[in-house]
DNA sequence: GTGAAAGCGCTAACAC
DNA sequence: GTGTTAGCGCTTTCAC
């Protein structure tokens, strides 16, 4: 038994097995090596060390780290980890890995992380940044793709839903249901998403004579609760959120209010978050294809680092979920 | 303006500013560099250039990543992506990141993976590994620690949260309403918590002349939904399922069926999600520490990391949050 | 204080 | 077919 008090390095191996290193490499990586002693020898010493081939010795040969650099604005919110879950299973089946990290809501935190992550990985998705424009640009010159965010005309690559449209087909929705007057509880202020989300409101809504009344909320139950009130006094008859969580905090606010859903007031979300159909009642909400964003952004980086430097842009169309929470408005 | 076609390394840093690469090194790192002009020409070289130092290279020689492999069993599940969020908020603070991959509930892929990442970071953070006990052995020489999982003797960390009390006090509570039959929704077969659950139910229950009715069902919400008839069929009248995602499920299938709860009949969860406490009615659950145990299994990586080996164990304990979904028996 | 050079652990030319 | 050796890009002694 050897004493290594370091970890074993394939020169370690190599010595055990009294071969060369160059030996211990090809065994290792099933490339040809005939002798069938020497390859049984490589192996007992590589066994015997316990020994492990350094990842970053690899990398730094090789040239590539097969890592890619996911920044998230919030790692808990559920429609994050649909979205991540997508692209971990579109990496991983080209051999790569996701590097992580969470920006917290903080545009600062984001620069930091995204100029860090940059440097060990082979090209980066960043999710909804909340990023300045100009700063995207500084970026952009490496792999780089931004989920649910307009890039400009920066020569970046760009994954995301149409919530323009989506938002429009909400609001002729609750306009043909003979609503009048539509609430909306609105996201994040950073949230880009959420700007076209409004400017969709607004336009649908003027096109139609219908009036409007926007509530700041946010993008948790805790944020639909607290700022349901403003909307209720403000006479909306229906409401629709920057989400399905936020929704979903406004119709526990309902419920406990008295309110009849939708007999007094209608409620619709976007998402499509897996509850959203066992509610009570089950949630009209805007399907919005998040794991596919995931994929395609995968697709997307996968192009610039094959292609080199070939961008492109994917918007994904939405789907009006309806469901038991809309219905007519009160005569 | 120089011509360079590949990346840019330290060295063509070097030329253009007609320096020695240590120096550049020295600067770029804060190191003692005194002639400001020196320093004047490495700047603008490295911003001409566009450098961006190779983080392999610096890991390959520094001999740490300052990675932290995490291997889930599901990226979309909540409750993992709050333990995500605990531990990534943990080890950003010390400056380590996270390399996520998801096992897709597959002990095989989690193999995979295991031996993969091994090979990139300084440490693994296993989650609710589904891995037989003789295969985490082999990888416990390097740091490693387990989320809700026994490790039984081995020389392995383990953090989680002690189950087995949270599901005695939930059997406790319903005795307490004079429930004498309860159904549980069992989660997956693979899952050693669900196990302890189970294990606990039959303890406690049969020590209060409790009778029980097991019903395997899953980890989401269809799963409840689809499980709850054969419980219902067996006449409990109170269930308690794996977590609150389940719960949901079957929450809504009573609603379906015209069951009033809690008047019909109870139901309890685990986990305690944000929305439970916005459901109609609000749900009881027993309330786990997820992200805390994410925050512990940093602790016990770091102190392996460091103090060269101390592995140790951590169980955090559960509290019942009782609100309106349990109620009396019907007498 | 700055430069030359060794070396981190591995793979792949290139010799033999 | 196997061994020798030159790098991959960086940091850090060690001389000067």
């Amino acid at each position: 038994m050897p004493e290594v008090t370091r970890r074993p390095t394939i020169v370690d191996v190599a010595r055990v097995a009294r071969v060369s290193t160059a030996t211990v490499s090809r065994v290792l990586n099933g490339r040809r090596v005939t002798d069938p002693e020497l390859i049984r020898r490589v192996r007992l010493a590589a066994a015997e060390l316990h020994y492990r081939p350094s990842g970053t010795a690899r990398n730094l040969q090789a040239g590539v780290t097969r890592l890619i650099g996911v920044v998230v604005p919030d790692l808990r919110n559920p429609s994050f980890s649909e979205l991540l879950g997508g692209l971990a299973d579109a990496t991983a089946a080209q051999d790569h890995r996701l590097l992580v990290a969470d920006a917290k809501e903080s545009p600062d935190e984001e620069r930091t992380l995204i100029q860090e992550l940059a440097l060990h990985c082979d090209g980066l998705v960043l999710c909804s940044p909340r990023l300045a424009l100009d700063d995207l640009a500084r970026f952009g010159r490496g792999p780089l793709v931004c989920t649910n965010r307009s890039v400009g005309d920066l020569p970046i690559s760009s994954a995301g839903v149409d919530s323009y449209a989506g938002m429009a087909e909400v609001v002729r929705h609750l306009a043909g249901l003979g609503h009048r007057h539509i609430g909306y509880l609105a996201g994040p202020p950073t949230s880009w998403s959420d700007a076209e989300r409004q400017r969709a409101l607004g336009d649908t809504a003027a096109g139609l004579r219908i009036r409007v009344t926007v509530e700041p909320a946010g993008s948790t139950s805790d944020d639909g609760y607290r700022a349901l009130p403003a909307l209720v006094a403000a006479g909306v008859s229906a409401v629709v959120a920057f989400n399905d969580l936020v929704a979903i905090g406004s119709l526990a606010r309902m419920r406990e209010r008295g309110f009849d859903v939708p007999g007094d007031i209608s409620l619709a979300g976007f998402d499509d978050i897996p509850v959203a159909q066992f509610l009570a009642p089950p949630l009209t909400t805007v399907r919005l294809p998040t794991e596919e964003v995931g994929r395609r952004a995968w697709d997307l980086l996968w192009n610039q680092l094959t292609k080199a430097g070939r961008t492109g842009t994917v918007r994904l169309p939405t789907e009006l979920v309806v469901r038991a929470s809309t219905g007519a408005a009160r005569a």
